[in-house]
RNA sequence: CGGAGUGUAGCGUAGCUCGGUAGCGCGCAGCGUUCGGGACGCUGAGGUCGACGGUUCGAAUCCGUCCACUCCGACCA
């Protein structure tokens, strides 16, 4: 894509309200755009981010035989009725619930354990019709007491989830186990390196959950777990001590700050029973629903991610969810052969399949190109100038030096 | 919801104590010169000073109420 074409804009200062990291550098590259506290605009250079992590999520569920969908996000109250949450004191702090003129009542989604369960009663009558695995990407609305860092913390925000039916629980354990291990997969290739951490289950279940905690000290979590990594749990729940050994001889239990990126519950029969809706075993007698939910919030893990990777000088993509493989800037305003020479590269690399981001910019400096380039992030810059000959001089956001490499090469490359 | 801080052009700010034509930098538009680390000159546009009310001949400035944003706390898939 040709820089000139993209809407948004680099700033060389962030607004001073913003203090988190992330949005200072996502604002400044032109990722994102506040509306209000915890509101934001994706820009196109952050959707692509998103799309970038929306798709591993993606491809990796459905290694799993999970089914994307897209479910609403206006509900009726009718369906939280069934289950009683719409109700609940504490459900009632983060749901936005509204009334119509007409003084119909609706609610926006917070989490979409109800609908689903209301889908299931149309499509589920037989155990010949379990398991079920679906999952959807779309906004999530949640009255925060207090919105905060950054994009860590929104009142709508992006989130990725995914539900799972099955007749007992032991089958749902057992993909329950088989999804905690595709999360540490997608996670791993989006760049993060997480700790899965014991934790309670909110106002989804009584029972347990597991979060996917990224060490921070920008996270509003505190976990304590071995260093060993056989044992981590959130400290709003663990009841053991700081210092205490590990039992499979790490040492000592250790406490730290994290950001929690994803959460899995196994919910159980309770919401089978709540809402009334069963399935028939071999026996044709009626049995309760097997549930479970997993999520992560793609928008506060591009937070994160700006959080982890980044210098003084702007934000370090990881490859895998960079909006762009490489970065191409142009150093020139004519119409000379440098010119020439960047949009042959450009046609070339958009041709053999590379993601570039082309900066033919003709009104800029190349200080400024290059400052926009290392804001912005992109692990690969491409450099064509007078200085370069009929070479590209090629840069890795992370490296000090640059090197000349023919086209070709630049081509093998990154390929 | 409690505590603290901040609101002046898209962004950063001066002016407020002590009331008297709202200024600067970046960015933006035009022209020219530049072109490897946020260039330079000239010209120009852009503001109901967060909102409402009060005091006053006169309010960005003083007083009151409200709103928004940020941080700390409470809270929290």
């Amino acid at each position: 894509m040709r820089y000139s074409l993209v809407f948004g804009k680099t700033r060389r200062e962030a607004p001073k309200d913003e203090v988190a990291v992330n949005a200072q550098l996502l604002i400044r590259g032109g990722f994102i755009d506040k509306l209000m506290a915890g509101s934001w605009t994706l820009l196109p250079l952050g959707l692509l981010v998103i799309n970038k992590i929306n798709n591993i999520i993606r491809e990796e569920l459905n290694k799993t035989g999970a089914n994307e969908m897209l479910m609403p996000l206006l509900h009726p109250r009718d369906v939280w009725d069934k289950s009683g949450r719409w109700s609940n004191k504490d459900v009632q702090q983060i749901m936005y619930q509204f009334k119509d003129i007409h003084e119909k009542e609706f609610g926006l989604s917070f989490t979409h354990e109800e609908i689903v369960m209301y889908i299931l009663s149309k499509f589920i009558q037989s155990y010949k019709d379990l398991p079920v695995k679906v999952y959807h990407f779309s906004t999530k609305f949640r009255n925060e007491p207090r919105a905060k860092s950054g994009i860590l913390r929104g009142r709508e925000f992006m989130m990725n989830d995914l539900y799972s039916a099955h007749v007992s629980k032991k089958n749902m354990m057992q993909y329950y186990e088989e999804v905690k291990k595709t999360y540490m997969k997608l996670f791993k290739r989006i760049g993060l390196d997480v700790v899965v951490t014991e934790a309670s289950g909110g106002v989804f279940t009584k029972e347990y959950s597991h979060e996917f905690q990224v060490f921070s000290e920008v996270g509003e979590d505190e976990i304590i777990y071995c260093p060993g990594g056989d044992f981590a749990q959130n400290t709003e729940i663990s009841s053991v001590a700081e210092g205490k050994q590990c039992d499979l001889g790490h040492g000592p239990l250790k406490k730290a700050r994290s950001i929690e990126v994803g959460n899995i519950f196994p919910l159980g029969t309770k919401y089978s029973k709540d809402m009334k809706v069963f399935y028939k075993d071999e026996k044709g007698q009626e049995q309760p629903i097997w549930l479970a939910s997993y999520g992560i919030g793609p928008t506060r893990v591009m937070g994160t991610l700006v959080e982890m990777y980044h210098d003084d000088r702007g934000i370090v993509w990881p490859k895998s969810v960079a909006p762009f493989h490489c970065h191409l800037v142009a150093i020139t305003r004519d119409t000379t052969h440098v010119t020439r020479m960047a949009n042959d590269v450009y046609e070339k690399l958009q041709s053999a399949g590379i993601d570039v981001l082309f900066d033919d910019r003709t009104d800029v400096s190349a200080g400024e190109k290059f400052a926009d380039a290392d804001l912005v992030g992109i692990p690969v810059r491409l450099v064509v100038s007078e200085k370069t000959g009929d070479k590209i001089e090629w840069k890795g956001r992370k490296d000090k030096d640059t090197e000349f490499l023919t086209p070709d090469d630049v081509l093998k490359r990154l390929t």
